[in-house]
DNA sequence: ACTGCTATTGAGAACTGTTTTCATTTGAAT
DNA sequence: ATTCAAATGAAAACAGTTCTCAATAGCAGT
């Protein structure tokens, strides 16, 4: 089997797992993120040129519309490390980030080394979501 | 004194320790943001709102290009949280923040009580600038 | 006080990333 | 095949922010 069909394999597994109609769109974008097996991290835009240098048409709308979706169904997870625009991660477990200043790259972190032994007491009435912990990095 | 006139004289030092020149729209800005003496969250459009509800006039695109100012001249630090808009904080050292995921709303979080024992290690070549610690809140 | 010079202001246009609209197409259940 | 809701995508709309540049204001030196 070659390399992209495997890919378009596990993205169509990728999706029936979550119930997502695979559309040939959805099918393109699913096996770009997660067609080896690796966590990714992507912009709306990073991934529309992705799958435009791969031959297929995606319209950027659609990026948008399937980010969203991957992200509703679970699949995914929106990172905001950044401000002016939107991460993507494939990796939905609670993890920190690397975000690298110079190039606006985003990285995984490795979590097991992230050592937090007590957290702020969520004020009376709220209790915690989530804790993003982003590591902002700048090249020695 | 009355209490706008403490709040003036507080944001004229303020302003002053770094070296920006007084004018009539910064030291309307830097009273409402250090006034009392208390660090404060704002975005661009709620200082712009709080700033004409004080019956001062100053334009957006000043509020932006002060808020840039204070931030350059290390008198507030830029929060990124949700991606849509920009946080900006008075309180410039290192500290993690609540966020209220309903009403978006950004609060300081206690640094003695978030305890740290042990950061992921920078990949080669790298070194850490900062570490954001953003806790999501939801109302129970 | 007056002059001169630079920093600052602000109205509006421009820009960026993202979302919406809605007519058309597609997937899949019957 | 037929049906119908879900998905697509071109274009417009939108939100937050930045830029442009002519007018204004602060400040230093006379």
């Amino acid at each position: 089997m070659t390399v992209s069909q495997e890919a378009t394999k596990r993205g169509s597994k990728w999706l029936a797992g979550a119930g997502l109609r695979p559309t040939r769109q959805r099918v393109a974008l699913a096996s770009l993120l997660v067609g080896d097996g690796q966590d990714r991290h992507v912009t709306a835009e990073s991934l529309f040129a992705a799958v435009r240098d791969n031959g297929e048409s995606v319209s950027l709308a659609t990026v948008y519309n399937t980010l969203r979706a991957f992200c509703e169904a679970g699949l995914m997870q929106e990172v905001t490390v950044d401000g002016s625009k939107s991460y993507f991660d494939t990796n939905t477990h609670d993890h920190p980030h690397f975000f690298w200043e110079d190039d606006g790259a985003l990285t995984d972190a490795p979590a097991e080394q992230l050592k937090i032994v007590q957290l702020p007491e969520p004020p009376e009435g709220a209790e915690i979501s989530a804790v993003d912990v982003v590591i902002k990095l700048r090249r020695k």
